[in-house]
DNA sequence: CGAACAGTTCGTATATTTGCGAACTGATAA
DNA sequence: TTATCAGTTCGCAAATATACGAACTGTTCG
């Protein structure tokens, strides 16, 4: 049998999966996904934990490309990068329901 | 506003979705779920990592629920834990799916 | 201008993750 | 019994993640 390079569908579930593996952030995007708009200090208000990892957990968000910010001075809005959402969401449909069992070798 | 407690329901999202933030994780379940079962050895031929961490990664997806593992000497078979795998997919479909949007604040 | 406000960045400490070779375990085969 | 085979565990090194306070940036307000 051939050793496998990983995909880059691989790699792209596991940086999606990357960005939703703290409850932190989980909470940010749900937080998100509920609302239109929502700036860094309605998140800072509402999470336990100090403005310095807010903006940490947002930045490593940011970089996943699942949310967007925009500086509205003196704020940053943050919103939920709709394109890029439903790209992973189509990623993780397809992963957890598309199984096609094959026989046992 | 009030601080908010992570939600189990945030957690849980958080683990299933650091059990899926590396690619070799998401090849092995890739794999494991296109097959009625699977040995150890059929993983490792087949991935680009040393058996030993191929066994740490099995670990990290046991742990997680994803998939079990049961000694059938001298091999040991891995399979996807069906019914974790059904929470997960739950989990991460109405998190990505069912966002309602409520006016900026 | 100087103070205040909203966020970010920096520096640092600690914990977790990833990866590997080597040593180990437990079952079978010779 | 000894060797072998399948896989796990150990010990370690390097990289990454998490968290925080303090210092910083850039804008507005007096």
């Amino acid at each position: 049998m051939e050793k496998i390079d990983y995909t880059s569908r691989h790699h792209q579930i596991a940086l999606y999966a990357k960005a939703l593996a703290h409850p932190a952030r989980v909470a940010i995007l749900e937080f998100l996904a509920a609302r239109e708009c929502c700036f860094f200090g309605n998140l800072h208000d509402v999470l336990p934990i100090a403005k310095a990892t807010v903006s940490q957990h947002l930045s490593v968000l940011k970089e996943s490309g699942l949310i967007q910010g925009e500086i509205k001075p003196p704020q940053v809005r943050y919103c939920i990068n709709k394109e890029n959402w439903d790209v992973a969401r189509d990623l993780f449909g397809v992963f957890f329901n598309d199984l096609q069992k094959i026989e046992c070798s």
